[in-house]
DNA sequence: TTAATTCCTACTTTTAAGATAGGAATTCGG
DNA sequence: CCGAATTCCTATCTTAAAAGTAGGAATTAA
């Protein structure tokens, strides 16, 4: 499995801080309470989000976190690859540099660079907002004919 | 990361045997010598490989395996998702079915199988030949500009 | 001042990946 | 027929990462 729950459990607090952030602050407690997830576990995720800046946050009573913009604003590639680390398809190509030694001689490395390009490709182009609406639109046409049915 | 060994593994006993099968079968032994990687190990991969018919096997002494057609006949999408069992970016959408008793009314669920396509889609379009040859054609263009520098 | 909250560090548990081991079954060549 | 080389099968061990928990310090509003 590619996206942990920490990738997951991010989109989620971001789709729920979209649809119920007004002006103020959403506290964490009531996130994990209409998400049913425990909420010791999302600090350690929501941390994350926070320190990557995709957030803003208040401490103290009446504290909480809201988006720090708008929903259009952020790509869903933003969100997952800063929860998950690294979206890579397998490790030699994770920070941009090639850091496996037989680089140059593999056969199999352009094909996971290719990879890796058509996941941030797509990623990329599907917004915040795009999830949040059902809108389907993307480089691969409709992302869920599915849903039709 | 997206990838284990079974599937990179997977990868390298296929283009090993491409180079190096003539008429007859190559030994594991042999394949496990050149690749520098534990025999052992490679059974386990190789025996997904074989009962899942993507190589034809000879018992006994002088045995060993070989593909079962020709290298351009594989993509690697067929490759990887035999080894790896499914490479569903998610759990919920592993077997075609989306085995979640909220996908109905999950917000992120179009998101993950429009990224499933995509990977599909990209993974489709190259062959086992595309990779032995470094050939560049997928849908993305060339698949590894830094080659090319 | 108190209650509610984020924030920080560390730990525990669980699961999956990665790797190894031993031996049965098969096949070829002498 | 025999022995060496091999696939094939099942079971196990080891290690690393994911998932989740715990406790308490710092901060803030009312």
């Amino acid at each position: 499995m590619m996206v942990s729950t920490k990738g997951r459990y991010a989109l989620i607090v971001m789709i729920d801080l979209a649809a119920n952030q007004g002006e103020g602050y959403v506290s964490l407690s009531d996130i994990a309470g209409r998400q049913m997830l425990s909420m010791k576990y999302l600090e350690n995720v929501v941390s994350i989000l926070n320190k990557g800046g995709l957030l803003a946050s208040l401490r103290g009573k009446n504290g909480g976190y809201r988006l720090a913009k708008k929903p259009e604003e952020y790509t869903i590639n933003e969100i997952l690859n800063l929860t998950e680390g690294s979206l890579a398809p397998v490790e030699c190509i994770k920070n941009g540099d090639l850091n496996c030694d037989k680089a140059a001689s593999c056969m199999t490395l352009p094909l996971w660079v290719g990879l890796d390009r058509a996941i941030e490709k797509y990623l990329s182009s599907v917004t915040l907002d795009d999830v949040i609406c059902g809108r389907r639109k993307t480089m691969l046409g409709d992302w869920c004919t599915e849903c039709k049915e």
